[in-house]
DNA sequence: GTCTATACAACGATAGAC
DNA sequence: GTCTATCGTTGTATAGAC
């Protein structure tokens, strides 16, 4: 049998734990090669496993891509919570704008995979962006407009809003070559990462006159 | 020979103009397949040319890789100005956000395949960065450095401000899949696009206190 | 200068021994 | 469940006819 069911509570906790292992190597390898630069080979190594393993585990390259991209969304669905008309704009942007800050430098791997994926047209997660995505960036843009009512924030349009803050966030993990070879440093180091958070989470939150 | 010299004024004018569809073809199919997803095939056949023909004008894949990238950093350089300490820092801004803005939507592949090597670690044009971009940017950041103690430009640290708005403009070449997924339509249209400039121009010239 | 035919290498995937 | 050996395909690059 190619892939068997767990038939014990061993062999199926064995599975997860290799899965997520390949999952993680494969998030790497996938982030500084793109999906057809990556060699099974080069995750099978860094996963620490031999490269049959790989295929054992999944049926093809490609659904361990999906795997990786699958796992990625749920992570920042999870992690950035919802703004609420109820919040305070200054301060649900700016935790909003931290927290997407944060990931991205705890997880620029997932961003970078995210990112080409995107740029080659979302084969994979095309779905999700037009559905799960674009829900969710209406509700939000509904929020933005009741704060605009309220002459809480600027008139400027709320999906942009929302174009703008993901772009200025992505991009220190995204970009972080050209970030650290224009700063002239070898990675962004903890100061140069707070003046980043300084520098988005003022510019946009002055420009949006939320303060 | 395999490439030969020019021997006359025809043979240099047809291998200057094939070069150029070569280039522009190439450059289309890299910003969708990334470089190891493209074929010299797709190439060939985007550019009306047998396949052959490729490696008769250039020596290898990698080679045609290579001058897509200079052409765009040249195409990059050229087009957007210098921002001197004596302009007015709201007029300056805004018209380099338009030309940025401008430049995203009018080569969008070629904000691609940029994207997608910056992405992979830059491993082509990452000398450029260091050196060029850089200087730049430091000649930049000295400008906005005496527009801050004039009291025309908000205290936030000149080269973030540049990478902000990097960002926000390149996101509507390198994104556009993501923004038409999530704004639901075929293709970013003339007049979202001009709420695009809008909002970006609106949210980091007040966030810049330049006006 | 153009094109066909092909050499050669690399990689994904599989079969089957252990 | 693990690993080796190998198949078949694909894609870059080249040799050589026209």
């Amino acid at each position: 049998m190619k892939q068997p069911a767990a038939t014990s509570k061993s062999e199926s906790r064995i599975r997860t734990e290799r899965q997520a292992r390949i999952l993680k190597a494969a998030e790497t390898v996938f982030a500084r090669r793109g999906f057809n630069g990556a060699r099974l080979m080069e995750i099978a190594a860094e996963a620490g496993l031999p490269k049959a393993n790989l295929l054992y585990y999944f049926r093809s390259k490609e659904d361990i891509y999906r795997a990786v991209c699958q796992d990625i969304l749920e992570t920042w669905l999870g992690a950035l919570g919802d703004i609420s008309a109820a919040d305070k704009p200054d301060d649900a942007l700016r935790k909003y704008i931290e927290a997407k800050m944060d990931l991205s430098l705890k997880r620029p791997n997932a961003s970078r995979v995210f990112a080409m994926e995107i740029i080659s047209g979302a084969p994979v997660i095309g779905d999700y962006l037009a559905r799960d995505l674009k829900d969710w960036v209406d509700k939000q843009a509904g929020v933005f407009r009741i704060w605009q009512e309220r002459g809480e924030m600027a008139e400027v349009s709320p999906p942009h809003v929302l174009f703008l803050i993901w772009a200025a966030t992505q991009t220190y993990a995204d970009f972080s070559t050209q970030i650290t070879a224009v700063l002239g440093c070898e990675k962004i180091s903890r100061n140069e990462y707070k003046k980043a958070v300084d520098t988005v989470t003022g510019v946009v939150l002055r420009g949006l006159g939320t303060r």
